[in-house]
DNA sequence: TTATTAAGATACTTTATAAAGATAAAATAT
DNA sequence: ATATTTTATCTTTATAAAGTATCTTAATAA
């Protein structure tokens, strides 16, 4: 056993963000220091000595983005010695989510150095970045399965077909809307408004859904689940 | 951003034994120096600077317990500033099973400084193990349901009824004999062998069971998964 | 302006699958 | 022998998936 030990804890996130028109993105910062200077990596930086790993990555986002959180929960630790060329560095990631005002994409000029990238086209990336993504990707995707974060990227209010297009866009298949409305329906944590879709093209629109995250909790506490 | 980090990395153990007459149990050590002195606690330790996480947990586990690990995973880290009263201490924990010929109860004297604790009889532990129990046995809970990880804790050749008694220790919910069989029979990795179980008792013998594990990775390949 | 068509939403129907019910078979215990 | 215990199978019922048709609205054409 080492009598002293010399690595560094680091916090990042994979921070997801959707729109239908932009699709699954995630939030990435170019890097201003070596190693990897001008790559383009996760948001993340080493934890205080007297701050949790929550209030590190959160302190991280908010000093490196500004996007403000709707959902954010551990993903995995990643610990290769060498994963980082300089130091040894562990590091322990998260996964949030955003909901589409807190996702513009593109915000400044190209040049800026925090941006959003499509799911499907990141850039080459710092450290083993790339991999923490899929990893994040293949959580969220399960989680979507059998928890409600997938509103967490949505509007309050949204079309349904809004909800069928971001399972689509994160589960990577296509969904049979008939069957989906009837699962998602029928334990009553969505709620239909009558308030009408805006509408752009041809169509008949639909009325508007809210989540309802009291009636959810209500179901998690008598230990009812939903599954798509 | 902190220019020094003064944060030392440890990995911990979550080892999982079972046997039909022991039930689910857990692999704890007791400590023999402070902090806890004389505690109970997870087997683990700190990180070597050159090693990987996984290397570490195997090590420790070989160190401390001497155990043969059949199946190891990576469960959660935990970095509350406070969660050692000395130093701050971040824990990478993983979650093990082991087969019932690795786990013997009670091995040595009752004094011995490894021992195996039903899930529902553990004495106070140090630090935040028994929080980092509770995860673990979720984890393996729901893990158990889509993956055919309750295999490595069964003997290469059992009765069927001992799979069932697992799913329900592990599960601590009544099985529908019937159905669970149909579900965990009819992707054909569980194959029936004609060998038929050692009497105990009353009741027709049944046959033993074997896991085929080269048959589950080709349905892998295939994208076919089980579930409960 | 009015009919027609396209896009999308919704309801109803059939088919497939899973859960629950019931019975039979093989062994031990009395 | 007869009851009891456990395993195994067959049948019925409930639920979920897939198929089909209808309704509502906007865009387009006459």
């Amino acid at each position: 056993m080492p009598v002293t030990q010399n690595i560094k804890v680091a916090v990042d996130a994979v921070v997801f963000g959707y729109t239908s028109k932009e699709g699954l993105s995630v939030l990435l910062i170019k890097r201003n220091i070596e190693p990897f200077k001008n790559s383009w990596a996760l948001p993340g930086g080493l934890v205080g000595d007297h701050e949790s790993l929550e209030e590190a990555i959160q302190r991280e986002l908010r000093e490196e983005t500004g996007v403000n959180i709707t959902y954010l929960e551990q993903l995995y630790s990643f610990g290769q010695p060498e994963r980082d060329p300089r130091n040894r560095v562990i590091s322990i990631t998260y996964y949030g989510l955003v909901r589409p005002d807190a996702f513009v994409v593109k915000a400044a000029t190209d040049a800026s150095d925090v941006n959003w990238f499509n799911i499907k086209k990141l850039p080459a990336l710092a450290f083993d970045h790339t991999t923490i993504i899929s990893v994040a990707r293949e959580r969220l995707k399960s989680k979507m399965l059998y928890q409600p974060v997938g509103f967490e990227l949505l509007e309050e209010k949204f079309p349904f077909s809004e909800l069928e297009k971001l399972y689509l866009a994160v589960l990577d298949r296509p969904i049979d809307r008939r069957n989906f409305k009837k699962k998602i329906t029928k334990y009553g944590f969505l709620e239909e408004t009558t308030e009408k879709q805006a509408l752009e093209g041809a169509g008949r629109p639909g009325n508007l859904f809210r989540f309802n995250e009291e009636k959810y909790y209500q179901l998690q506490k008598e230990g009812i689940s939903f599954e798509i």
